[in-house]
DNA sequence: ACAAATCAATCAATCGATTGATTAGTTTTG
DNA sequence: CAAAACTAATCAATCGATTGATTGATTTGT
């Protein structure tokens, strides 16, 4: 519970402390009441600042969205090769996901959520982003002879459901790893340069045109 | 709102009902009186035959994972190659996990919560057997020579990763394949023969020992 | 064989607790 | 002092759960 030093400080302390919980307990899960107490501020405050209890959950994920955003990055421009841009990619991809995983839970959660909102749809949209830049990436490569002919949608769901088995199903890949998936100087240091490694390892056996 | 004939289909008729709402809304996104109003019993019913909320929820969960344990099956002592071995796990795990989607929207909501519970530590502790046969085929195959030497745990976390991004990223899975992913249909007949040929496709590049 | 007793199943009504939200009043700040 | 920041108290609504009553079928007693 560490006290805000100023008005910013505080909505963005407060913003801290509801994503943590929101990405621990859900949506329904979190109370207002919990996420106050937790934040050390007075109930009516979250209401004051954010309006309800949706405003609040939708200041979460704009906050995080809005640096998403500043972050796309076109690399279609980039006079490289298939490989390099997917390396890179994947380079940026990785970092992006591991250094917010709280908010990266909860958008999961939200999509695996069959109630579709206006806030499940602009997700939608965000992370279709991620998707078409990397399937432009492959479908290139292979039309350009650089890749050999694979499912190019399923291999995208391979890439980015490994990084949600990590940081979803903490549970099991903790256990699995033998890692405390908690401790983030043990993500930063040990699994993400691991997961690049292995992204980008499995993607070039599957991409290279071994012998016919 | 199908009525059930006898008490056996009653009970079953409610975890059908609760199920598809649990997986929809999530735990705490599902009232009783939601439960009780779709499946079309009083509320009182749910309390009578499931004892409380909680009661209903593991009910849900024991129903299927009874079904789990009775599926599994050793491939340790089969005569048969690694590649046979992997190829027969994938097609068994694949199938399990498409024909119960709701099911495994569940359990993995359950654990992307960071709250340890009973119900967690329980699904855990079953999840993980999967996750181990998985490995000590791949194991084994690395031991007697057959497959390539890789990150053997990033790799599971690639195979499961892959399905679940499929059945638990629903949204956007189906705008990228531009597929109804809620047509059992569908499901059925395209995705889970293109998820098994992409699994397989890729575990085959993947563990081959190319060019040295 | 037949009434009495017992049972599981079901219902409407309602319980106390908790939810998100609001008010009316107080303190702080510029 | 006036506006902004903050608080305690309270609101109506909804939550999960329980109650007592009722029904229809089954079992028991004679």
């Amino acid at each position: 519970m560490n006290l805000p030093h100023d008005k910013r400080d505080k909505k963005d302390h407060i913003l801290d402390v509801a994503e943590k919980l929101f990405s621990e307990f859900g949506y329904d899960g979190s109370s207002t009441r919990h996420i106050a107490s937790e934040a050390g501020v007075n109930m009516a405050m979250l209401n004051y600042y954010f309006g309800s209890k949706d405003g609040l959950y939708k200041a979460t994920l704009e906050r995080r969205i809005k640096n998403f955003r500043e972050q796309l990055v076109n690399l279609n421009e980039a006079d490289i090769s298939s490989w390099e841009k997917l390396h890179r990619c994947i380079d940026m991809y990785v970092d992006r996901v591991m250094n917010n995983n709280c908010f990266h839970r909860i958008i999961q959660r939200e999509l695996s959520l069959n109630q579709r909102s206006e806030t499940t749809d602009f997700i939608t949209e965000i992370l279709l982003r991620n998707v078409n830049e990397v399937k432009r990436i492959v479908e290139e490569g292979i039309k350009n002879g650089t890749f050999r002919k694979v499912d190019i949608e399923m291999t995208i769901a391979s890439i980015f459901g490994t990084k949600y088995y990590l940081i979803n199903s903490t549970h099991i890949a903790a256990l699995m790893l033998n890692k405390d998936l908690q401790n983030p100087q043990v993500m930063e240091e040990e699994i993400k340069p691991r997961l690049k490694a292995h992204l980008n390892d499995f993607l070039k056996a599957h991409l290279t045109k071994h012998d016919i």
